[in-house]
DNA sequence: GCGACATATCGACGATCGTCAATGTAATTG
DNA sequence: CAATTACATTGACGATCGTCGATATGTCGC
């Protein structure tokens, strides 16, 4: 699902509109958008880094001081940027105690991956 | 290459930067700020519309005239966004005659969606 | 309850982004 | 050459973004 290769009945408009070309356009967007808010959330090398220190992380998860030093930003800023990441659907937190943990939602790149991989 | 999952070197300061930390430091950030380049490509649901419109015509190019009406914005604002798209190499620009044919670089999103799957 | 600690939120700042109207450039047609 | 067509570039505008310092929230140990 979600396949930008194989998934479009676009440009209806050019074949006769016999289905509801507003109905499949709006859902076009739906998709494009929401396509774009999780491509968005990668789009800055920062985001980039913190999930990468995540992933490269032995037990596969980092608390908010464990990324600060790494990526030289501000805890404050680090905690935004994780709070993009979580809200885009890419990582997941879970406080523990005094820390917050954060990990790679399972399966969610590859999800994304999916999304941008023809399917033959 | 470029795989976020495997790719890192990270957190070389707790291990006792045994190999140039500054290097491999440097590097990481080269790699990060290319993801993250393309990813901001990806990043507005106008351009991922755009790309799919491309992927989905039955000849897997189009000129700009062809790409306004769909998305329901102006001729120079989808000439931007279409410079954006080729400057990041997902998309490529070929001109022929009066037209300028875009299509999508073969193998672009696949090599992007390498660098979001882990490699078991 | 009271510090100490980890993280989140707020407010503000310059910087970048998305969009458009107007104009410029290049190629074709008459 | 002049007019037309397809597209790119410019300049401007509000909107969003990335970053920080300051502050608030929440958690633990005493």
């Amino acid at each position: 699902m979600l396949c930008l290769m194989t998934l479009l009945p676009v440009l209806p408009s050019a074949a006769g509109a016999c289905c509801s070309p507003v109905t499949g356009g709006v859902l076009e967007d739906e998709q494009a958008e929401a396509l774009a808010r999780t491509f968005k959330a990668l789009g800055d090398p920062n985001r980039v880094k913190l999930l990468s220190i995540i992933a490269a992380a032995d037990d596969q998860e980092a608390c908010v001081c464990d990324l600060t030093e790494p990526v030289g930003l501000t805890q404050p800023t680090v905690s935004h940027h994780m709070k993009l990441l979580v809200d885009a659907g890419l990582v997941a937190r879970e406080q523990r105690g005094r820390w917050a943990y954060f990990s790679i939602v399972p399966g969610a790149l590859d999800a994304l991956a999916g999304a941008l991989t023809s399917r033959p």
